[in-house]
DNA sequence: CAAGCCAACTAGGTTAACTATGTTGGCAAC
DNA sequence: GTTGCCAACATAGTTAACCTAGTTGGCTTG
């Protein structure tokens, strides 16, 4: 389900999927739900879930059928995945780098105030 | 200009604007062109230019400021003992991770009792 | 002159609608 | 029984609209 935390719908569904994958719950050769599943699973609309295929296919961590589904890519490229890590790490810095901001704004507010 | 070679618009200004990034045409830390204009250059709609800054801004060639514009990121060098600096970030990510986390419930703490 | 407001720009996120195209299964017609 | 059609569902791409939010520059007001 899609959090109020400040990150986008469609990169923490694209985490979910990616963590689902990589931790095996999805396993390679496998389809991914359909794109009106995720829709309904993760209580968002037809387009944020479709960007966050479209993450994953251009991370090339999954590779799109048109007309049967969404499956989990078999071979695991050694050099594909440290990029594709890279990214997930990248991404995960700046989550954490815009909630720090946050808080320490926050913080500082009730500071000032008091 | 979008050509009709049945290669989605969007990866089409993608691949010239990451050609342009290569090439120097705009240099690290320079801004792109603003979404409006790139539409308009490129002869496409807002949306999938959009999707196009999205995809670079994904591959860390370039980072949005809000407000300001995209800009080329300064450093392109990548390192070269890449996996020992791969898990020395995922332990120092997974690490602030913890500890923000905590830091965050005793602020939403914080605001419940107030 | 200085402060503050405001309009015009910027990126970013979300949603909805439409089109194109491929797959699959069932059903009717022959 | 086989063929062919067709409806239902799938991914994929495009466009438009609306909203949030940050930045900047100019103008007005005190």
């Amino acid at each position: 389900m899609v959090k109020k935390t400040g990150r986008p719908g469609y990169l923490q569904i694209a985490d979910e999927l990616r963590e689902q994958i990589r931790s095996g719950s999805i396993a390679p050769g496998e389809p991914l739900p359909s794109t009106a599943q995720l829709a309904e699973t993760f209580g968002a609309s037809l387009s944020v879930v479709k960007m966050s295929v479209g993450l994953l296919r251009n991370e090339g961590l999954v590779v799109g059928q048109q007309g049967k589904g969404v499956f989990v890519r078999e071979d695991a490229p050694p050099a594909d995945d440290v990029r594709a890590e890279l990214t997930e790490l990248r991404t995960a810095v700046a989550d954490l780098t815009r909630r720090l901001e946050q808080l320490e704004a926050s913080a500082s507010q009730r500071t000032a105030k008091s």
